[in-house]
DNA sequence: ATTATTGGTTCAAATAATGAACCAGTGGAA
DNA sequence: TTCCACTGGTTCATTATTTGAACCAATAAT
């Protein structure tokens, strides 16, 4: 792996929820040597990617990164096309709703609304890193996408975050034949105890899954018929943010889609 | 410089007006080897800071940047707190106004709004790097920040973009030194023809500049009055921009400002 | 006063980056 | 069809950078 890499690896570890990240933090998280670390993350304050807090000496992430998300957004609007559904999806269906954009160790919430009035809410970091084999979302990018990215994803050791994470990558790879025949991926307390999810992939100009729209509901509250109308509020609304982004639905996805819509 | 900072140099040429660029064009504009090049870029492609055109093979910026601003918007939200200042200017005054955060080589304008009914309007594009010693929001910032920021900028070549560019150091040393006094900058054509612009710093907790604010006017709708009018809503809205970000306005400019909003 | 912990630095050894020359595919032009 | 020019991409010996164990300095805790 080149140096480049192995730098820019190290911002995968700032999350909402970890903002900030000393020199040593970093080295009991990455098992890389100090001075090597210490070389790195230079390199990256360097380039505007990060700065530091000047009392604790902690990373953070730097001012360049807004610059370039200004670019990459107005090149590629996903973000603010996509809000428009999370949002509309959550105002129907008052639950917590999101999308998410593939990083490359797992999906990464780009945006999300709880439309929810509920006592029990589902807890949420935006801009967490959603691993692909346990999530609804990363599951429904996995099925639609490569078959070189599943085989990376899938060679690693995969993590168990409950008791019901699937780890097995014969199991996963089955669960994804049926997300594929069935057109959405959904999970039971996966990733997090007492949390479900469904979501659907949105697609590119050459028909890959290049995103997803998700909902995490308390399993309390999943039955049958809720989870047929989140079904078909995903898959509508997908449809139509492929639209809006000159994305192309796969015929065979189209048709399994269509299917669904008409039950 | 390391590796890694030559890699991610290459990110700050792309801007809104020039959002995909080939291997061929890289070279051209970095006379790098087009080797290096292609794994430098790889490599960026390979973390998802960069994804390529299917098509032309031509790079643009990729989806890692949308998380990783997500989480710095999070952690330090200077987008969302400046929008409701500039579009406050923007609306009073019916001009171009932009807020901009310092990056390597120069201004990024992070977000801007043109609150104009005229038929001359200045043309403005989002995202773009604008050097240092040619815009108010370079001299603005350059003038409160590190000296060391200053010299490294003065060190370089300063490129020349109208006529009426300044590019001798001591010239723009001195004309720092007036900003200072003055608390704001000000430019007549420095940078493009027929455009003037005025701006002033916003601070951080160390009392530094952190970011400007400032407006863009074609030179014809200049006068006296309207330019002091301007430069009060910036040192208000920069004032309580501030307080909104938790920054500290040096004791010397507070007191400059103070003044020039008695008058 | 002592120890542990933080961030940061050094320099020989190990490794990765470099770049000139090469290959392959595409789109005209003769 | 053939040729040329122009893409993006690859190779491998040479060269330069990265690496990491040991070190330093400053601060916080015992």
């Amino acid at each position: 792996m080149s140096t480049i890499e192995k730098a820019l690896m190290l911002l995968e570890h700032f999350s909402s929820n970890r903002p900030e990240i000393g020199l040593t933090e970093f080295k009991t998280r990455t098992s890389i040597d100090k001075g090597t670390l210490h070389r790195h993350l230079t390199a990256l304050k360097n380039s505007g990617f990060l700065e530091q807090n000047y009392l604790t000496k902690a990373y953070r992430l730097g001012p360049a990164v807004i610059r370039l998300a200004a670019v990459r957004e107005n090149t590629v609007p996903i973000v603010k096309t996509v809000q428009y559904y999370v949002d509309r999806i959550a105002d129907n269906i008052h639950e917590l709703v999101h999308a998410a954009l593939p990083q490359k160790n797992g999906m990464s919430a780009i945006y999300a609304k709880d439309g929810g009035y509920h006592g029990v809410r589902v807890n949420f970091d935006e801009a967490e890193i959603l691993p692909f084999h346990a999530t609804s979302s990363g599951l429904a990018l996995l099925a639609f996408n490569d078959d070189t990215l599943v085989a990376n994803v899938l060679s690693k050791k995969l993590f168990s975050f409950t008791d019901s994470t699937p780890t097995d990558a014969a199991d996963i790879k089955a669960n994804l034949e049926t997300i594929r025949t069935h057109g959405f991926a959904f999970t039971d307390q996966s990733y997090e105890d007492e949390v479900g999810s469904v979501a659907v992939p949105f697609f590119g100009v050459k028909g890959d899954a290049i995103g997803t729209l998700a909902i995490a509901i308390p399993v309390s509250r999943i039955n049958k018929s809720f989870h047929e109308t989140i079904i078909k509020q995903l898959i509508v609304a997908s449809t139509e943010l492929c639209r809006d982004l000159g994305g192309q639905i796969p015929t065979n996805v189209a048709t399994i889609w269509a299917a669904k819509l008409e039950v």
